[in-house]
DNA sequence: TTATTTTTTTAGCCTTATCTAATTTCGTAA
DNA sequence: TTACGAAATTAGATAAGGCTAAAAAAATAA
């Protein structure tokens, strides 16, 4: 099955929020992922419903199916070895490889990007700490908690943010969290839900829950 | 100026076709090197004339104006930029990186190609051994001439290639005649122009006029 | 269970890029 | 200087991808 950009993007979408555990996936919350209104959401899933790599009952949401699984995999997997590229080998910072990324993952060539594999060293994870499935679209992913839900005096290790938005990345820059770092929970403010945490055993940072939210890690 | 891919892939054409010399582009030579129909080109050259990167007369032919130049000159910088790439880097063959330069060669990033031109070393010449364009769209040309009108006894290093398709390019690499290879014409035969010459000073290789043609030399 | 609100779909329109068929214009040969 | 053939343009379709406004269906509240 071949897709087009848009139905690449589309379907994409449409995998990132079936990964949230949801059932089915609703037009609304596509169109929002998306940035574009209902009515063209509705028009596009008609089309992928039809090349079958959705299961869509109008009304209802839609399913992912598994040839659908398996051709947004390969589209994640593009993206994130290319922004591997950006980062590795041009020296872009992580919060500006997302858009470049977003254009790259469409072009067509299985030998590039078994190449670019190769080239980059079969790198398991993108900057942002997000598993690159492998060739067959199977993923290796680690059982990762959101920082907020730690608890005192656990520790662990940066693993991957889940919001990869410029302001976010270069906040976490500025304040020296990165993918990797050590970190322990020296305290958790009952209040607002904020954060004191000690970073690399030095360090000590406060955030506050929303940001602690949206930074992944690997338990230890 | 923002063009769309596919206006982008016309001008760089209308470019190509200017550079031969002619005065003025032809609607059907476009078609022809497009692979449209000449009704496409005619609507396309309309487009191209309102956003001023060419003169349209209608049934006058086309010229490509200095902003057009300029554009058509960016776009090639990137095909050939990612060509060596490619190779350099992808260890792709020389015969296998013009499809995918011609999708590469439309990602709109300026610090990617900025950096993808630092990281290459500053390249001035791509696989097929034509001038990759500054950023300014200056071009280093140096005289070269085809090897079919070189007279016996007269020697050089092959400089580019006319032709960049794959069964022309696999051929050179059978007979062993690359970019770079010091050559000399050691005889021409009256009857159909076909060429006798010697390769690194020690490799005989017989050639048609029409292989012949196809390959730049730089005379020393 | 009925009424209202929210969600989703449909209808109709736009733009880009292509095509075929019909028409117009150009250049040239008689 | 006209008539004819080649080249180019226009007219009218189609397909993809987007939009707004209207209609329909589902979900929720009364
Ligand atoms: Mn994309
Ligand atoms: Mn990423
Ligand atoms: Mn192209
Ligand atoms: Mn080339």
């Amino acid at each position: 099955m071949i897709l087009t950009t848009a139905e690449e993007n589309y379907l994409k979408a449409i995998y990132h929020l079936s990964d949230e555990g949801k059932k089915s996936v609703s037009t609304n919350d596509i169109a929002a992922e998306m940035k574009t209104k209902p009515a063209s959401v509705s028009d596009m899933l008609r089309k992928l419903g039809e090349k079958s790599v959705i299961e869509y009952r109008k009304y209802y949401g839609v399913h992912i199916t598994e040839e659908g699984k398996k051709l947004a995999l390969q589209t994640i997997r593009k993206h994130r070895l290319w922004e591997v590229f950006l980062v590795e080998k041009l020296n872009f910072a992580w919060d500006e490889v997302h858009e470049v990324a977003e254009e790259l993952e469409h072009i067509q060539s299985p030998l590039l990007i078994q190449r670019l594999d190769a080239y980059l060293n079969f790198p398991k994870f993108d900057p942002h700490g997000d598993p690159i499935p492998d060739e067959y679209g199977d993923v290796r992913s680690r059982p990762r908690i959101q920082l907020n839900e730690m608890e005192i005096d656990q520790s662990g290790q940066i693993a991957a943010v889940k919001d990869s938005s410029a302001a976010f990345l270069r906040y976490l820059d500025k304040v020296g969290a990165y993918i990797g770092a050590r970190i322990k929970v020296l305290d958790k403010v009952e209040f607002d839900g904020s954060l004191e945490i000690l970073v690399d055993q030095k360090k000590t940072l406060f955030m506050s829950k929303d940001v602690a939210s949206n930074i992944l890690v690997l338990q230890s």
